[in-house]
RNA sequence: CGCGGGAUAGAGCAGUUUGGUAGCUCGUCGGGCUCAUAACCCGGAGGUCGUUGGUUCAAAUCCAUCUCCCGCAACCA
């Protein structure tokens, strides 16, 4: 069987993590569930990244110890993860001490062969905040944070010889085009950072305390590069000797799915550590857009922010998962908003999708008592329906193997409108008054329930409860992925599976609720 | 002249590689139907395809100019 390892960047476990956040773990989720149902065996691996200084502070600010405050922390992740119905194989944390004990082997072992060094970082230093700052950070020379004056200071730090791979790096880059996306993505690293040459990294800190040690020198504390980072590889199995079984069956990762804001440490901090290891490199690394609220980026101080176990609570988490699925542009930044996700769910789910089976199964149970077989009263019009429901899993299949997730779900919305289409066409209700038709009315009936079965079907990765629904109320016994002939089906009742939303009322209840 | 992406109906997008009647979804208006969640199906209205100029029999599509928007520009997870 044909492996995929598909990851998350770890999120860090400073507080909850809003809608945006919650975002690229349904994306991971839709594509690893599609793998497996394309008969991939998939790992997937998401989990938290829990030191620095942040979270020091953090933790100070809230009277816990760094650890009590990110169990905490990573545990409001994981359950917001779950919330959303997310099918991840390992949630990691970078406080395990086997991750941590790894972490410090590939430090010295980068540090033996000479690509890690002692030297002085300079920066700018704001003495209240504690931090360092670039000159590109600053603001009108003062701190961004404090807005306090900033001194030039200087620290003693390991640094990583990025320069040193850097050619190997761009020969890399460029020989596997497929390797950063979206494309635009790829260009930005190569012409602002590959082509004027790296500046060594700063791969250590000695101003706080909570994080891993460096090995040879416990002053310094191994920077978030390192650290994080080499999760992909620490928590699979791999130690320096080359891992163990399960580690060598699913390294490389087929995709880092990550936020495009990270896409500089993915894809030249990483692979350069890689290189240095002697690790092979990730297949893919895919740097997916942001939401917005309205069209502002979500902040605390804009108090604009949207979590996830709210709106599932207000919605539902299929809903929410087909938001954030559908309507999210490739490439570009997407929008959520109350009113959106209300005109999608209407539109969609309930009209097309949801009241598609109810009416299907309702013709079934009032025509024939719910069972339903296949008479084969062929005509073109159910050529045309049987041909496109048997294109679907192919289509859906195009899509996906660019990650184009919207387009995927359009691919099946299709289909379910053509069914529609079809009931209208074929008129099940005129052709029940007549007795003689009764066999072609069957048919019809039959065809609406096998192609309601192959959607339900690809609609699974996507929205797994609503799919799962679907297939058991028109107690689909088959589960092919193409249109199958000789089915026999006995419908159970229809219940609604996405209701129509009365979107000036809801808006009413949120509002008031927000009040309070 | 730092690098790159974009500007197409009220909204969100496709079409630009390989010039030839401007398309999809939502919304809106009208009609049809009644199996269904006022759902479904059909039709209409709505766009000088950011500006100006050029090439061509013909430009959203090619070339040039300008305007505006966005991303990136190094230690920020």
């Amino acid at each position: 069987m044909e492996k995929y390892y598909i990851s998350t960047a770890i999120a860090y476990a400073s507080g909850k993590p809003h809608i945006g956040n919650t975002y690229e773990i349904v994306l991971a989720d839709a594509i690893a569930r599609y793998k497996r149902s394309r008969g991939f065996d998939v790992y997937f691996q998401t989990g938290t990244d829990e030191h620095g200084e942040k979270i020091e502070g953090k933790a100070k600010e809230a009277g816990l110890s760094p650890q009590e405050f990110v169990d905490q922390t990573s545990a409001e992740i994981k359950r917001i993860w779950d919330i959303m119905n997310t099918s991840y194989d390992a949630f990691i944390r970078t406080t395990n001490e086997e991750h941590k004990k790894v972490v410090q082997d590939i430090f010295q072992k980068l540090y033996d062969q000479g690509d890690i060094y002692l030297d002085t970082y300079e920066g700018w230093y704001c003495t209240p905040c504690e931090s360092f700052w670039t000159e590109t950070q600053l603001v009108d020379g003062c701190c961004p944070d404090c807005g306090r004056k900033v001194s030039k200071r200087s620290e003693e730090a390991y640094f990583f010889k990025l320069s040193k791979y850097q050619n190997q790096l761009l020969e890399y880059i460029e020989s596997h085009p497929d390797f950063i996306q979206p494309e635009a993505r790829k260009n930005e690293m190569i012409n602002n950072f590959l082509k004027p040459g790296l500046q060594d990294l700063c791969v250590s800190r000695t101003t706080f305390d909570w994080g891993i040690k460096v090995p040879f020198n416990d002053k310094h504390i191994v920077y978030v590069w390192i650290d994080a980072l080499s999760n992909y590889i620490t928590f699979p199995g791999y130690d320096i000797h080359g891992g163990n079984e399960h580690f060598k069956k699913y390294w490389p990762a087929d995709l880092h799915l990550i936020g495009k804001d990270i896409i500089r440490f993915h894809t030249i901090y990483w692979p350069i550590e890689l290189m240095a290891l002697g690790v092979e490199l990730p297949k893919q690394v895919f740097g997916h857009p942001w939401l917005l609220q309205g069209g502002d980026k979500m902040s605390k101080s804009k108090g604009n922010i949207l979590y996830a176990d709210d709106l599932v609570d207000l919605f539902g988490v299929d809903a929410i998962r087909y938001y954030l699925l559908h309507e999210i542009p490739f490439a570009s930044d997407g929008t959520i908003t109350y009113e959106l996700i209300m005109e999608r769910i209407n539109s969609d789910l309930a009209n097309i999708l949801g009241n598609l089976v109810n009416r299907t199964i309702s013709m079934a149970k009032k025509y024939f008592d719910g069972k339903v077989e296949n008479k084969n009263t062929l005509e073109e019009l159910d050529s045309n329906l049987i041909d496109s429901v048997n294109h679907l899993s192919e289509a859906v299949d195009k899509k996906m193997d660019k990650l184009e997730i919207g387009l995927a779900l359009d691919e099946i919305f299709n289909v379910l409108r053509k069914c529609n289409k079809y009931i209208d066409d074929t008129m099940p209700w005129v052709l029940a008054k007549e007795e003689e038709k009764k066999e072609r009315l069957e048919t019809v009936l039959y065809n609406l329930l096998e192609s309601i079965k192959v959607c339900a079907l690809e609609i699974i990765p996507f929205l797994p409860e609503t799919g799962e629904e679907i297939l058991r109320q028109i107690h689909a016994v088959d589960r092919g992925h193409l249109f199958k002939n000789d089915s026999i089906y006995e419908v159970n009742d229809p219940s609604v599976l996405f209701a129509r939303i009365d979107i000036p009322k809801k808006l009413e209840e949120i509002q008031m609720k927000d009040t309070l």
